[in-house]
DNA sequence: TTGTATGCGTTATCAC
DNA sequence: GTGATAACGCATACAA
């Protein structure tokens, strides 16, 4: 490790028994290029730690970028794509759109997306990433930021998220401040970051009031309607003494399905339950009561997500990897004090 | 024109003072060709019409196709969008999603957008397209589909749809079944071809069953909550024997904003007044009460549309310009029969 | 064989 | 100069 002044494109390109000129075609995604001579090539580049450009300068090779969900089946996903393609729109650069399918057993492989496309980076938002999954992109030379993942990432990947712990304990606070101290939480599924997050603040908003969490009164399930729908039902079942009087719903879609439980058990919202959700989709308002919500700033989060991904593609260091927007109660009237203790 | 036997490499690299590579590489839009070259052989084979992969055998160049949106706002979009992903995503090919902004006076620019990404291929939805900007595609070699175009495409453009006519009549015959006679209808804006055509099956429907339409009770708004809301309220605002008992609108979203204008008026859907809807968007059935609407097989569009761009892609020849997919209503909780005529 | 596609080197050029 | 890129032709492989 010594004579290592600066790798030139002839070192590379002799050692992989090519031209200079055909490593300078790996190099800006040439098309003209073997595909097995090209991977030569990178893993010589890489192996070298050749400044590339997309570490260096500029490398907006292709002019896109990959944005996988998780799901397309929701306001939300919506919300974070409104936010990427005109973030991407502004530069120029395109977004192909894909959802990543987790029927399958093994982990799906979304990570092969950036060559298919001849795209420069990917934003992934609320999945599960493998260490070998990051390792493949970083070979590729792909850039990468997350948006709300599933779990921690290790090293210093560069991700988008909202305050949900502060979110939380909004929530919760807002209900106590009403006179609520049996206040049922749904989270999304237990293991999943955002929702552990969550949890805690409500759990911790509930303690700086004096208030004893209730475990029987925090549940899990999927960030649907039909999770939503479910736990409610539930927990509206509770005998009358341990029924909670107000849902703090981990999504605006669980708050609906907890409005139709109520709906459902003969419970009028606000008047017999208060619900608040979590999101603040564009359709809160027009619910029947108007939603009251913890905003997350889904669109700026796009936004943030794909100005951080272009930043990286230019070669400019990340100033933070972790990058988290404020959450915001929206009251509107889906909350009221709780009925007066009945005989 | 006689000794027109057939055009090749050849003759075209000839005449542009190249190489036959060097066309070829033009015809697989590789990257290794200048600009200048580029247009000058272009032209030439346009000239001598070659058989162009594209309307000859196959031209998935770029693995990639654009599709663009009137707005991404809504979760009308979100169901094409899920159409079109799944059936590009099928095929390998990604899916390039962007908003057109009509903000601007001008005619919004996306007829670009393909030469921008590089894709083969565009769909385009519930948008206006100028004779200019199919020409500008057609010579660029793109292949275009539209989906719920705004105009009528004079020539044999492919572009999908549902009945909407028959949608119109179902949802009004539906509503006269009910023993409703003061029915109104709210539509999108009226220049919109699919608003003509419901408010024509609505008209049709009234007309056959002997009642007169009354033009007091057709109103015109944009597709979203607001819309639908404002033309709501002034309809309920109407004095006693001229306000309907059930009102149609144009869209889900429309009829969340016909429900609030209801909430608005101390009128209970569905005891006091009918509301259907159009598309049946997955949120329809967790609305209070379930909202009874005309399914738009919107996802099913979208697959449709994606598939026969492929088709063209492929070089395979339209069987029809035009797909319809049927409409069918889904009766929920929102409809019920009139409350009994007031003193 | 003729036509077309692909991968690579060559050469010119540009930036420092 | 030196390092890197751009655009072309050549050689080959493959196809009808």
């Amino acid at each position: 490790m010594s004579e290592r002044a600066r790798p030139t494109l002839a070192v590379i390109a002799e050692e992989a028994g090519v031209s200079p000129a055909t490593v300078s075609k790996v190099l800006n995604g040439r098309t003209d290029v073997a595909p097995s001579t090209r991977e030569r090539v990178e893993g010589l580049l890489h192996e070298h730690n050749y400044p590339r450009p997309g570490h260096g300068r500029r490398a907006r090779r292709s002019g896109l970028v990959d944005l996988v969900l998780a799901g397309l089946d929701s306001p939300w996903a919506m919300e974070i794509l409104r936010g990427v393609e005109a973030e991407c729109t502004l530069h120029g650069i395109g977004a192909v759109v894909s959802q990543v399918r987790e029927d399958d057993a093994r982990p799906p492989s979304w990570q092969n997306l950036p060559a298919l496309h001849h795209s420069d980076g990917v934003i992934l938002v609320t999945s599960r990433m493998t260490e070998r999954q990051r390792e493949q992109l970083e070979r590729a030379g792909v850039a990468l930021v997350l948006i709300d993942p599933v779990n921690l990432p290790d090293s210093g990947i560069a991700s988008v998220g909202a305050t949900n712990w502060a979110g939380g304990m909004a929530a919760t606070e807002h209900l106590l401040s009403l006179g609520h101290r049996r206040i049922a939480m749904i989270g999304g599924p237990a293991d999943i970051l955002c929702t552990q997050a969550r949890v805690d603040g409500y759990r911790t908003a509930l303690d700086r009031a004096g208030v004893e969490a209730d475990r029987e009164l925090i549940r899990y399930g999927d960030f649907h309607h039909e999770g939503g729908f479910a736990r409610a039902r539930e927990l509206l079942a509770l005998p009358a003494g341990r029924r909670p009087t107000a849902i703090f719903a981990g999504s605006d879609q669980q708050a609906m399905g907890a409005y139709e439980a109520a709906r459902q058990a003969g419970l009028r919202v606000p008047e017999d339950l208060s619900v608040v959700g979590f999101d603040d989709l564009p359709l809160c308002e027009w619910l029947s009561p108007p939603l009251t919500t913890v905003r997350q700033p889904l669109e700026e989060m796009g936004r943030i997500a794909a100005r951080t991904l272009l930043q990286l593609l230019d070669g400019q260091p990340l100033l933070t990897p972790r990058i988290e927007l404020s959450t915001q109660l929206r009251v509107r009237h889906s909350t009221a004090p709780p009925p007066p203790e009945g005989p």
